[in-house]
DNA sequence: TCCATATTTCGACAATTATCGAATCATTGG
DNA sequence: CCAATGATTCGATAATTGTCGAAATATGGA
């Protein structure tokens, strides 16, 4: 992934509607939603989902089916997965940036970044 | 961290120069760096980066301390933990999220946490 | 004290983002 | 084919963000 694409990823989270829809759709899981349940779910007009919508998916965190009349979004879990890699990658600086996971995680191989 | 937070956070990296300027503060570790070092680095004016620098403290992303006629910034690393930990909880839906860890992560029993 | 250095604050401005109703597009059922 | 439904696109507008030079604020040294 790319530092572009993480600025999007970044940036569409960085709103509260969005954020909210976002983990709704996590939430939903393969199901996924349509974009006008998700808009009374958040308490937005259908017109506001669709913007906000188009940007997750624009950054590639969602994606979209559509279903007769339709249109259902998914959370997409590897765009995500992405998203936390570059993180822990770059911005994590030691092995305290990510909380516990019940076992010991391999982070060595991730890159050789150091010490605080 | 509650959501309005994490909003801050999402959006405080959500931007080429603060990104690069936070990346730059990782590496750095506990010494950190002068904020016209890292203005010189980013490749902006002192006032584009102080006032960048304003919205990463603001989100809690960053610390700073005076040394001198220098103002130091180092990263918090608590904050970005946080940050990955509400990610984590919130917006990844099974271990598909996190990079391979060489086991499974146990994220069944981690609902807790957080609330809407 | 006076000057040089390091940084922030203060305008002013351009660019982007968020919002929402109305209009438009696509799909289905009758 | 036509009406109804679900969703997006299109204005228009308000609000926020990003940028940068100039001015103001601290600090340290001569």
């Amino acid at each position: 992934m790319q530092a572009e694409q993480i600025i999007r990823a970044l940036g569409a989270l960085a709103q509260d509607h969005r954020l909210a829809a976002f983990r709704l759709l996590v939430q939903a899981g393969a199901d996924g939603m349509a974009a006008g349940a998700l808009a009374e779910a958040v308490g937005v007009p259908a017109s506001s989902m669709s913007f906000h919508l188009a940007q997750l998916a624009n950054a590639g965190l969602i994606s979209q089916r559509r279903q007769s009349r339709s249109i259902i979004y998914t959370a997409n879990y590897a765009a995500m997965g992405a998203l936390m890699g570059y993180l822990t990658e770059n911005c994590c600086g030691g092995a305290s940036c990510l909380p516990e996971t019940s076992c010991s995680p391999s982070l060595a191989n991730t890159t050789e970044r150091n010490v605080a």
